[in-house]
DNA sequence: GGAAACTGACAACGATGGTAGTCAGTTACT
DNA sequence: AGTAACTGACTACCATCGTTGTCAGTTTCC
């Protein structure tokens, strides 16, 4: 048998490992960039991963795509673990909203670099903001599968509970938010079980 | 009496004068631009205002500098135009709510310029966004001002309105969010009653 | 050993942006 | 009329970025 085509070694390993070998350390190094809230560009991406330009274009069309690949890659492991987190619990909506929180507290708070890829760098780059908006759904999903609202129109809902969230784990991962962990967690948990209402009574209510 | 100094006219305008006019025709310039949804660099406002370069940096150390006075300049139209429609209420709570939503609706919503400038321009960029995100608690505080919320933490509960509100602001102005106009606002009125809830009854209420 | 695939280093080009300066023409004051 | 302030048009320089290509050295296959 002769070795043809992609099945030629170089150093062991055949054309289509070391693409892959190559594109798994650009994703690593926009993570880190991302991650440290610093630029990622075509450059400083190659320059990060130790590669030259010309293996960027092997694995991306353009600069987007390699931020968006290495978005994905913070944003599957957190939403994993959140799965992962909330088929252990009995399935009450407190215990599925209680370990949504705490592992997405873990996920974004306790692992910095990946709190910043996920809440804090969309806030600087449209891309991310983009791609963060359109797979927040599968969020948001995950909790109306398990807690029932009768809260009305439920996209209105979603986004409301989406931007809220959002909004307060940028404000606590970036330490405008002064509140003890435990707070922060509680009113997450609350604004999820209300469907976004942190609130027990609506004044309306008591009128 | 000699002219000297600032008193010398040309074209019948001192140089005062002439500054704040081309400062103002450089803001303008600004918010066109922004509400266009198109870059703002010093030789694109330059060229929008018809002013060379050279009078950028007579009112403004950097872009930076000139894209936040655009926003504050459209800010400051919209938070007047809710402080009068509030002052004009009979004061109660629902009131308040209501007239703060349909105001921020039609500054926003009805001139869409304006919404691009306050709502949808700080997404792709950074130093709007930090503009915005520091100007919020300024509304937040009109309305908790006139809303009674024993809803929990203040600073959490406003950080998860503002989120809240912006994110819905932002979807609906982006056509993402196809819901009436009466659904919207409803929404938005409701969340600001329960500051923050949108929604009757959290489940755990009623478990 | 020769040829082709492959690598790493680098150059090149065009585009854009920020900032500052020059120059000829215009205006206003003395 | 002379001079200084002012204007508008333009140049110049530097930096960064995206994209592509070249070249010499390396590896592998036949």
């Amino acid at each position: 048998m002769t070795a043809t085509g992609t099945t030629r070694t170089w150093a062991g390993s055949t054309l289509a490992e070391r693409k892959a070998v190559r594109r798994a350390q650009l994703v690593a190094a926009g993570r880190e960039l991302l991650g440290a809230g610093q630029a990622v560009t075509v450059r400083s991406v190659c320059r990060a991963a130790k590669l030259t330009q010309r293996y960027f274009y092997e694995s991306f069309g353009d600069r987007d795509e390699l931020v968006i690949a290495a978005f994905e890659a913070a944003a599957h492991e957190a939403v994993a673990a959140i799965v992962e987190a909330v088929a252990e619990t009995d399935g009450r909506p407190e215990s599925v909203a209680r370990a949504g929180v705490r592992v997405a507290v873990e996920q974004t708070i306790d692992d910095p670099r990946r709190g910043q890829v996920l809440v804090v760098a969309p806030v600087s780059d449209p891309v991310l903001f983009a791609k963060r908006d359109e797979m927040l759904p599968v969020l948001t999903a995950l909790f109306e599968e398990h807690i029932d609202s009768d809260a009305g129109d439920s996209e209105l809902v979603a986004s409301a509970l989406a931007g809220a969230l959002v909004h307060l784990f940028f404000r606590y991962l970036t330490g405008e938010l002064r509140v003890e962990r435990a707070a922060f967690e509680e009113h997450c948990v609350r604004l999820l079980l209300a469907g976004g209402a942190g609130w027990r009574r609506p004044s309306v209510d008591t009128g």
